[in-house]
DNA sequence: GCGATCAGGT
DNA sequence: CACACCTGATCGC
């Protein structure tokens, strides 16, 4: 919950996300995302007042955040007065003080936050210095370095502050998983990409239904929505609860995905940057400064401070981080690139250039344009403005522009806690025969084993863990909560230690462990490419964890398009852990890899592909989902890439 | 009647 | 579980 009061002490003429209090003076508005705790007196009369008598104050936010937030009736007398800024896109902004007529200049530039749709995180520059609001966000580590806006040439900006979402900087959410998304129908109504692959048909494996007793439904293999089956046949239902704080609470490291029952789970998920997404981001931006925006469950503001203090500039006065080469921009666009040199000359002379716009329909298509402004001074204190033709103004929204920054996540209840995505499938639909052409086929009923049906040694490797892992990095079957009692134990040195503790009964933290993926590495995925029987449990499970695949995915290009598919996707997580049920098996290949890529993406860009890996293309994988998402089967040709071994 | 705030619940 | 949201009750203007 942000406890951002609003401004910065750079630019105190600016609020951001908070509209109460002092900020009915401010020259300009900025809103980062559409989250009620960002929008803290954005309706109040008094600001409405205020903005009747100041006609040249403006509320600027990105075009996503602008549609959502003029859905509500409550905030349309703001739709004269809000300005969306195209993400990626430095404009400039005169903030006028109506009653003196004195102006301040000030170049923003909104830089996708990945929180929720249309989220995005704020760069100012002007007389001030360079300042950084993230408002919410969730980067993945090296993320950031791949901003270009961010960076002046193949340099890091000199920034003199960050305003840091700081919601799990604590170090019990040291890791948090790359995601796995759900979603929800109505606030889909304006975002066609993302009804693309959902769908109101009841009739489909995967649920993101909601009820206030929906463990019981569980328990008895029943959905919440009521659906039972088309042929009569029961259900097998597994629920996975989206849990941060949950895992933040485990006493012991845990897997990415824990058993909490029988068939109910806890997947690891979060919105925000996990504590070390965090001090990746911190530590690679080095500002002078760093004030935290939130302050964590049961920390304290000292606490925070103490944390970020080390990664800033002001901490050690030595100058040789001032700089830090960046190297190649990881996801560079190439057109950028080329030009990099270039253009860190025209920042470092300050020459006055004419902000350019990038046209939002052309956005994607079009390579990205040297940071069209001149960069403004840095250094605080040496004031050297220079005001290029300002363009503010009509700046088209465009929902689609950007939309695989926003993406990512998207319900609205993403929060998680206790929304679970229910998964079920026809008893009879096991998939069998595929099983017959591929060997290294999970079953679907692997998931429903009964605790009693699992064996402790591991020989019969229902969920077994390949070797992949030893102890030390993401493993796929990371350690287990010291809690949990093991499932995946069986065979898998991986797994489990689990064993260390006793069982405690399903509830809390027994149990399981079905994979862990940590973000990272592709070494882990090893696992899928041992063949043989064990693997297919896992790889089950492995769905959900997505990054399984990892053969395949990694590039930066597949990357994107994962982005793309996972925003839609309920049906991409969730695709996923329903695979067994599904008929098909390559059907679940691509689809992990595709979650795997975009969930895991944010931190393995840097993997490079396997050498004989074939990516699937974009429009493979939404056929697949569009397909899904209705219930259709699919039927895939099988490629030689399927996991392996 | 509206808002702000709080408690309780999803 | 302090995520983010909603609803309802209470209080003050």
């Amino acid at each position: 919950m942000s406890s951002f009061e609003g401004q910065m002490v750079e630019y105190p003429a600016i609020s951001i996300d908070r509209f109460d209090r002092q900020n009915l003076m401010a020259r300009a508005y900025f809103l980062s995302h559409c989250h009620k705790d960002h929008m803290k007196g954005l309706r109040a009369p008094s600001l409405k007042r205020r903005l009747e008598c100041s006609l040249k104050v403006h509320l600027y936010c990105s075009p996503v955040t602008k549609e959502l937030l003029l859905t509500s009736p409550k905030y349309s007398f703001w739709e004269k007065r809000i300005i969306a800024l195209e993400i990626e896109t430095p404009t400039q902004i005169s903030l006028i003080d109506e009653a003196s007529g004195e102006k301040e200049e000030v170049v923003v530039t909104l830089l996708p936050a990945g929180h929720c749709p249309g989220s995005v995180m704020f760069l100012f520059q002007g007389n001030n210095g360079t300042v950084l609001y993230t408002g919410d966000f969730r980067l993945a580590k090296g993320e950031v370095a791949r901003m270009e806006l961010l960076h002046s040439g193949s340099r890091v900006k000199d920034i003199q502050s960050v305003y840091l979402d700081t919601t799990f900087c604590d170090p019990k959410y040291y890791q948090i998983p790359s995601r796995v998304h759900v979603n929800k129908l109505d606030m889909f109504k304006n975002m066609p990409d993302i009804l693309h692959h959902i769908t109101m048909d009841r009739h489909t494996q995967i649920h993101a239904c909601r009820h206030p007793r929906a463990e019981e439904f569980f328990r008895w293999n029943r959905l919440p929505c009521g659906i039972v089956s088309k042929n009569g046949t029961p259900l097998q239902v597994i629920s996975i609860k989206p849990s941060t704080m949950w895992f933040g609470e485990r006493s012991r490291k845990t897997n990415v995905i824990v058993r909490t029952g029988e068939s109910s789970y806890r997947a690891c998920f979060s919105f925000h940057s996990s504590y070390s997404e965090i001090k990746d981001f911190l530590s690679y931006i080095r500002p002078v400064n760093a004030y935290p925006n939130v302050i964590p469950v049961g920390a304290t503001m000292d606490k925070v401070v103490e944390i970020l203090k080390p990664l800033c500039r002001s901490f050690s006065k030595s100058t040789e981080t001032k700089y830090k080469p960046l190297g190649m921009l990881k996801r560079a666009r190439t057109t950028y690139l080329e030009s990099e040199d270039e253009d860190e000359d025209l920042f470092d002379d300050s020459q006055l250039l004419p902000l350019r716009h990038k046209i939002p329909n052309q956005q994607s298509l079009q390579p990205l344009l040297p940071p069209p402004k001149p960069e403004l001074q840095e250094c605080p204190g040496k004031p050297k403005l220079s005001i290029a033709s300002c363009r503010t103004d009509n700046v088209q929204t465009s929902l689609l522009t950007n939309f695989i920054d926003c993406e990512e996540s998207n319900s609205e209840d993403e929060e998680q806690s206790e929304t679970s995505i229910s998964f079920h499938g026809d008893s009879n639909s096991t998939p069998l025969q595929q099983e017959e052409l591929y060997v290294d086929t999970p079953e679907w009923k692997i998931f429903f084993k009964n605790n009693a049906d699992i064996p402790d040694d591991g020989s019969e490797n229902l969920i077994s863990s390949t070797e992949a892992g030893g102890s030390q990095s993401p493993r796929l079957f990371s350690d287990s909560d010291g809690d949990s009692t093991h499932i995946s134990s069986q065979n898998s040195s991986q797994s489990t230690h689990i064993s260390e503790q006793e069982s405690q009964g399903w509830d809390s933290q027994s149990d399981t462990v079905l994979l862990s993926s940590q973000e990272r590495n592709c070494g882990d995925f090893i696992f899928l490419n041992k063949s043989g029987s064990q693997i297919r449990g896992l790889a089950t499970a492995c769905q959900l964890e997505q990054n399984i695949s990892g053969p395949k995915d990694t590039s930066a290009d597949l990357k994107d398009r994962a982005q793309d598919v996972n925003t839609a996707s309920v049906s991409g997580g969730a695709t996923t852990v329903s695979c067994e049920k599904c008929a098909n098996e390559e059907e679940k290949n691509l689809l992990n890899l595709s979650t795997s890529v975009d969930s895991q993406s944010s931190s393995d860009f840097e993997i490079p592909s396997t050498p004989d890996a074939e990516l699937p293309k974009q429009e493979h994988l939404q056929l697949l989902y569009a397909k899904l998402a209705t219930g259709e089967s699919i039927v895939i040709e099988r490629k030689h890439s399927t996991s392996s071994s």
